[in-house]
DNA sequence: ACGGGATGTCAGAGAAATCTGACACGGCTC
DNA sequence: GAGCCGTGTCAGATTTCTCTGACATCCCGT
């Protein structure tokens, strides 16, 4: 995760996964903090299920690591953590991207 | 539109803005050329109700201008063209931009 | 008057994202 | 065993996003 130029297909999931209140803030915070699930749930308030949800979404979009750690006393507790990364945004970036774009497009779009 | 810090509640319409193959493709192709509507929705394969709700959300998240132009012969044009701009994406900015965000949150987030 | 090309808007189908409640499992402590 | 706290997953309701076809309007040239 760094500052390459992104592709089309990478860059749409990617905003994807950002473009939500929910996202935001889970990333926030886990800046600092790795925490595990069940307290990252009560903390953001929301539904653990829901928090799943956008957890894998953010997973998927390789903003987010999960670890499954068995503590010593036997419990199994997941440990999330963001992952650093840098996007520099741009119109030349897009038009850029656009070219990358697989999909649905006759690609007679020249001229 | 530049590169100063964006807040949380303009964060995410830029970005659920930028989060679609088809206005990626839309801004690529009005970054050099300055197009009018039923020329765009030839150049790009799509119908022309469709390009007018992408183009609605760009213009909305402020990523593109329309103006309507009165030709000579007194036929109306609707001109569209990009806007500049520039986004640095970083975990930090991120989390900055989270505390910003407004919306059914008890803020009860401390600690 | 007619056809062509432009703008703009609508209703509604279809697909995808979001959110909730309930369930299953395991391990600890009392 | 009962209660609590973890993980993980499911079905289903609700909402939002996409997309299409059709319509109304205007102006121009033949």
């Amino acid at each position: 995760m760094s500052g390459t130029p992104p592709t089309g297909d990478e860059l749409v999931p990617l905003l994807a996964a950002l473009a939500n209140p929910h996202r935001l803030r889970i990333l926030a915070a886990l800046v600092q903090r790795r925490t595990y699930v069940s307290e990252l749930a009560r903390r953001l308030h929301m539904n653990r299920p829901l928090l799943y949800m956008h957890l894998q979404k953010l997973e998927a979009a390789g903003l987010v690591t999960g670890e499954l750690v068995t503590a010593p006393d036997g419990s199994s507790v997941k440990y999330v953590q963001a992952v650093p990364f840098t996007l520099a945004l741009d119109l030349d970036v897009i038009a850029l991207a656009a070219q990358t774009l697989t999909g649905p497009v006759p690609a007679v779009e020249r001229e």
